[in-house]
RNA sequence: GGAGGAAUGGCAGAGUGGUCGAAUGCACCAGUCUUGAAAACUGGCGAGGGUCACACCUCCGGGGGUUCGAAUCCCUCUUCCUCCGCCA
C-alpha cells in the first residue's frame, strides 16, 4: 500500500509511474487525494467535539467533588448535544476511512524507474543469459514422459487422491526432490539467510499484509472452518513474521530463508502449457526474504540476482533473466527479476524464480517500520525471491540432462541424492 | 472439547470509575564526572492522527456497551497460563 503522505508530496511522478501499468491513475489518486481530505476534515470535527466533552467532563468531576451536584447536573444536561455529535462524526469518519482504505487496496505498488512499459510477458527485457542449451537427441522426452518412463513422478496417481496438479514422487523423483530442498537451504544458509520453518497456514491479516489480499483473493486456498488460507508462497508466513515490528536499523538487513510447500487454486489454467510439472496446485519451494534500510535495498535486490545466478551456475542449467515490465509486473512489487531455465524438450523457457523489491509498499500494510539516525519511525523495505522453486528446475533437469543411459543428476547434488542417475 | 485465571509502554510491573498516556524498576539515548570505560548524578525516553510549530484528538489484547467521565464496570471475540478430556 502506498502512503498517503508520499501521494500527497509527488502525486505527479506517481500518477506518471503508475500509468506505465495501464490503469487510471490520475482518477485513482484524484478520489484518494479527495477522501483524504474530507477524512481530515471530519477527524478535525470530531476532534474538537471530543475536546469539548473531554473539558465538560472534567468540569462535572469537579463539581462533584467539591459539593456542587446541582451545578454538575446542569452541564450533564449540555453534554448530550455533544455526545450525539460525536457519534455521528465517529460513523461518518469510520465510513470515509474505510472507503478510503479499500481505495488504497486498489492501487498498485509504484514501478521503478527501470521497469520498461509494456502489456504482457512479451515486453519482458532480456538483461542476462548464460549457460548453454544441449543439444538433445531426435527422441528427447518432455519431462512428463521421463517421470513415466523411469517411475519417478505419478500424475495420474495424484488425480486420484487429490485432483489434477497434485503429482506424487515416488523413489528417486522424491529423493531429488528432497535433495534439491536441502541443496537450496545450504546455499542460501551460507550467504547469510537465517534458515526458519513456518506455518503452511495463515489468518485473513496475514493474507493483508504482504498484499494477497484482497488482490488475489481467489488464488488461494481458503479454509472457511478456521477462516485460514494454505499459502501460495513462504513469501506471507515469512514476512508477516514482521508485522507490527519497529525494527533497530542496527538489525539489518534481516535475512531469511525457508523451505515450504506452496498451495495455488490456479482457476482456470489448462491446457498443453500447463501439463506435467509446469503448473501445480501445490509445489515446493525454497524462499529468501530480506527486511532492508530503504538505502540499501536495491543493492540487496541485485544480491539477491546474483545469488540465483550462482546456484543455476552450480546446477549448471541454461538460465535467462528478466526484467519485467510494466504489465506483467506483480501488483505488490516496485522491481522484479524472473528467472527462467530452458527447457529443451519442450523448447521454451520456465519460470523458476521471481526476485522482486516491495519497497515500502508491504511494510506499510504491515506496519514494519524502524527508528532511523533522528529516533523517527520510517517504513522499511522488504524482499522476496524463489532460491528455488522445485518443480521447473527439476524439470529443467530432467530434460536437459537426459542421456541414452538416464537422467544424469548435476554433480552437486549428487553428494544429496546419493546417486548420480536416474536409470 | 470442558472448568478456572490472566492480557497495561522494549521488558518487568503498579494502577479497580474522575486531572492516568499511565507510578516504579530495568533497558535505551544525551549530558556531567573520568585520560577512556564502568559506577554515580542530571535530563530524555510508546504509537498514530493533526499543525509551519503548538494546541488538540485516539490508542492500556480486538470489537461492542454502560456512564457526564472507563486501563478500571458489563457483553463478546482472540491469545496465554492452570486443571480435566483427547491426541501425533
Amino acid at each position: 500500500m502506498l502512503q498517503l503522505q508520499v501521494i500527497r508530496d509527488n502525486r505527479e511522478e506517481i500518477t506518471k509511474a503508475l500509468n506505465k501499468r495501464k490503469i487510471d491513475a490520475d482518477s485513482l489518486l484524484n478520489n484518494v487525494l479527495q477522501l483524504d481530505e474530507k477524512r481530515r476534515d471530519t477527524q478535525t470535527k470530531l476532534d474538537a467535539t471530543l475536546a469539548e466533552s473531554n473539558k465538560l467532563s472534567k468540569e462535572i468531576g469537579g463539581l462533584f467533588k467539591s459539593g456542587k451536584a446541582a451545578e454538575a447536573t446542569i452541564l450533564k444536561e449540555k453534554t448530550g448535544a455533544l455526545k450525539e455529535e460525536s457519534k455521528q462524526l465517529g460513523d461518518d469518519l469510520n465510513s470515509i476511512a474505510e472507503e478510503l482504505q479499500n481505495l488504497l487496496y486498489q492501487i498498485p505498488n509504484v514501478p521503478h524507474d527501470s521497469v520498461p512499459t509494456g502489456t504482457s510477458e512479451d515486453d519482458n527485457e532480456e538483461i542476462f543469459k548464460e549457460g548453454t542449451i544441449p543439444v538433445l537427441d531426435s527422441d528427447a522426452l518432455p519431462h512428463w514422459e521421463l517421470a513415466k518412463k523411469y517411475d519417478i513422478i505419478d500424475f495420474e496417481l495424484g488425480v486420484k487422491i487429490a485432483g489434477a496438479g497434485f503429482p506424487v514422487y515416488k523413489g528417486k523423483g522424491a529423493r531429488l526432490q528432497r535433495a534439491l530442498i536441502s541443496y537450496f537451504l545450504d546455499k542460501n544458509t551460507a550467504a547469510g539467510y537465517t534458515e526458519i520453518q513456518v506455518p503452511h497456514l495463515v489468518n485473513e491479516a496475514s493474507g493483508y499484509g504482504t498484499g494477497q489480499l484482497p488482490d488475489k483473493e481467489g488464488q488461494m486456498y481458503h479454509i472457511t472452518a478456521d477462516d485460514l488460507y494454505l499459502i501460495p508462497t513462504a513469501e506471507v508466513p515469512v514476512t508477516n513474521i514482521f508485522r507490527d515490528v519497529i525494527a533497530n536499523k542496527d538489525e539489518f538487513p534481516i535475512c531469511y530463508t525457508g523451505y515450504t510447500p506452496c498451495f495455488r487454486r490456479e482457476a482456470g489454467s489448462y491446457g498443453a502449457h500447463v501439463r506435467g510439472l509446469n503448473r501445480l496446485h501445490q509445489f515446493d519451494k525454497v524462499e529468501i526474504v530480506r527486511v532492508e534500510h530503504p538505502e540499501n535495498s536495491y543493492a540487496a535486490l541485485d544480491g539477491m540476482v546474483e545469488h540465483v545466478k550462482d546456484i543455476l551456475r552450480e546446477l549448471n542449467l541454461p538460465y535467462r533473466v528478466l526484467r519485467l515490465c510494466s504489465g506483467d509486473l506483480g501488483f505488490t512489487a516496485a522491481l522484479t527479476y524472473d528467472f527462467e531455465v530452458f527447457s529443451t524438450a519442450q523448447d521454451r523457457w520456465l519460470e523458476i524464480s521471481s526476485v522482486s523489491n516491495f519497497e515500502a509498499y508491504q511494510a506499510n500494510r504491515l506496519k514494519l517500520r524502524f527508528k532511523d539516525e533522528n529516533g523517527k519511525s520510517q517504513l522499511a523495505h522488504t524482499l522476496n525471491g524463489s532460491a528455488l522453486a522445485l518443480p521447473r528446475v527439476l524439470a529443467g533437469i530432467l530434460e536437459n540432462c537426459q542421456t541414452a543411459n538416464g537422467i544424469k543428476i548435476p554433480e552437486v547434488l549428487v553428494p544429496y541424492c546419493g546417486f548420480d542417475t536416474i536409470d
